[in-house]
DNA sequence: CACTGTACTGGAATGGGTTCCGGCCCGGAA
DNA sequence: TTCCGGGCCGGAACCCATTCCAGTACAGTG
């Protein structure tokens, strides 16, 4: 063994001495390079560059050469070498708060697909809805020097996520989230006052006249549309009421809020669970005070829940399509990275009814 | 710009005739280099570099003469530069059938904070249950120089996948899958048999004679195993029979599996569901024909879903930690990426009864 | 035949770090 | 005093491809 413990490749060649010919290539620690290529066909490097990346200066003959090469040596180019003299990496980053939110996790399968198509590779960080990391894994995936983000970052009033935000020149879609500070980016975002209008409308039909709103975090534009499309939608009708519980995404909070709500001086006839976590929470206390749906009370969800139809009784619901959110913000990012403007989607939320929503007992 | 991509030698001459010094076109803001830290501190790149890379032979003016530097620029190194140089890329990448699997993307989650831990990022491809794209994304993400594989194919049997596999060095690491071919990888396994067991051994309890198992895809460890601890568990037992019906984990499947069983001469008194698509397609078929559980059939199924608690009847099922499953990929992976040998980890699943397993009617 | 244009090719700079190696300087041992 | 070794530093090769530019050969034109 050579002493130049840091060079395995020379070293691996020193031992084998020079009396081998080439190996067919199927050991990746022993790679051809484009170097290897040019010097088997007899030409210069740029001529193997260009051949293999279809620059027009090739004549037949050199590229026949230079293929036959590239074959015989199986020869495959280092993309490490082609980011770094590019300056560009075909990758994307995906800041989210918590990919096993089967939610988020439809979106980034919309969105890799999309971008994989595309020939980019999505690299994928969770935040685990903690506010501080978000603005790291910006910073992480810049360093990386992802060429494009996708942000469906877990805070918005987080100062050092808006201020990495507003720093940073690297192509940006926004997930369901609205900075206010930051005009740069593109922006998927779900009319979820649209969904929460409606099924206010359904509720009032219905005879309810106090409607609950068991939200998630404050601090993500779903739950600030929610809040403000239900105060708004209740106002427009005389004498029914909205009671507004926010705080996080999480089954505690689900469960925690509903408790309040039913012990308070009026309970409401109706709740509307901000998110599947949440829905779990509130469910769990229902039950616990054997609170039937809807006898004793109406129930409706947000975003649907693989189980929700089979239900007992079915799950009324306020639903979307995660799926396409992803697939238009991966559009949304390969249009800036073409060297479009910044722009902005809405997509369609939808109240489907269920028998969880019924008439009040009188 | 994007013409520049394609014939950079005609439009650089025609948009810019010879004025101007040639400048890559993804020249970012004019970030401060090495070179740059280097010549404002006064030194050579190679201490700027031993400084940054905390290598022992570094001076204490040295330090601060470059610290300085490196402050003043707002320097930060280019990591696709030491990637090309060091032959490693610190990112892992992870091949799995569908991210919107509640269950995979669990595992995603578990793999990604702790392979964030220790200093690498995650490339997601989804192969969307074509098993021709599995191959196709390892080839990818070797492509993109990853150190390693977390591998969650959607076929095993498939031998593009097997060959690719086979060929490479790439230290990988397999979740609850099992090629024969190939003693390299370390890999994650969920102990199948032990859950199967123990809900067949349940309604064996309860008195129940012929089980069914509605499995998916058999080109899947989990399937097999699961047959297999079936097909076991029921010779213990004198006159039980199984049933099985295996395809592909979807609702599609479900429901026409079950409803084959149903019509078939002698339906089973109970059904063991294997995975979350198929469940509902399950339920489905199910609630179709009005057949009431567990009064006409038991159910169980395999992998929690979010409202199994509160469904009517709560449902048994056999249950595993994916978060766990993912940590311990991680931690397999980033074994080997230190050197150590492969291994294989088989982590418990548990059966957890509820009111959907009962006795069968008389 | 001289001249210009065109098609193609090779050489070298470039991207931004990492690391081997040689060498300087200085203290301690012979 | 001389030699040796260790701490520390600069120079340069290297990783691997991209692309500018200069230059060659050859065809077409006057």
């Amino acid at each position: 063994m050579s002493d130049r413990t840091a060079h395995p490749r020379k070293a691996a060649r020193a031992a084998h001495g020079a009396d081998r010919t080439y190996r067919p290539a199927t050991s990746l620690a022993d790679r051809a390079g484009m170097r290897q290529v040019a010097d088997r066909a007899g030409v210069a490097m740029s001529s193997v560059s260009r051949v293999l990346s279809g620059h027009p200066d090739v004549s037949a003959t050199m590229r026949d050469r230079v293929m036959t090469a590239v074959e015989e040596l199986g020869y495959e180019p280092n993309m490490l070498a082609q980011m770094l003299r590019r300056g560009a990496t075909q990758t994307v980053g995906f800041v989210v708060g918590d990919i096993s939110n089967p939610l988020l996790a439809q979106i980034a399968l919309g969105a890799e697909v999309a971008l994989r198509a595309a020939g980019y590779a999505m690299l994928l960080t969770n935040s685990v809805n903690e506010a501080h990391l978000d603005a790291t894994h910006i910073r992480l995936l810049q360093q990386r020097r992802v060429d494009g983000l996708l942000l469906s970052v877990s805070d918005e009033t987080n100062t050092e996520t808006a201020d990495a935000l507003a720093r940073t020149t690297t192509p940006s879609v926004l997930i369901d989230r609205d900075f206010a500070t930051d005009a740069q980016a593109s922006a998927v975002l779900s009319d979820h006052a649209a969904g929460i209008t409606a099924a206010v409308e359904r509720l009032v039909q219905h005879g309810h006249e106090r409607i609950a709103l068991v939200a998630g975090s404050p601090h993500v534009r779903p739950t600030r549309e929610r809040i403000h499309a239900l105060e708004e939608a209740v106002e427009a009708h005389r004498g029914v009421f909205a009671h507004v519980r926010s705080g996080a995404f999480t089954e505690t909070h689900g469960s925690a809020a509903t408790r309040e709500l039913l012990d308070g001086r009026r309970p409401p006839t109706a709740i509307i669970a901000g998110g599947n976590q949440i829905l779990v929470g509130v469910l769990a206390e229902l039950a616990s005070r054997k609170v039937r749906i809807p006898r004793d009370i109406s129930l409706i969800t947000c975003d649907d829940v693989p189980l929700a139809k089979f239900f007992t009784p079915p799950l009324a619901m306020i639903i979307r399509d995660p799926y396409e959110m992803g697939s238009v913000a991966a559009r949304l990012l390969l249009d800036r990275l073409g060297g479009g403007d910044p722009e902005t989607v809405t997509l369609p939320t939808t109240f489907v009814t269920g028998a969880s929503c019924a008439a009040p007992r009188p």
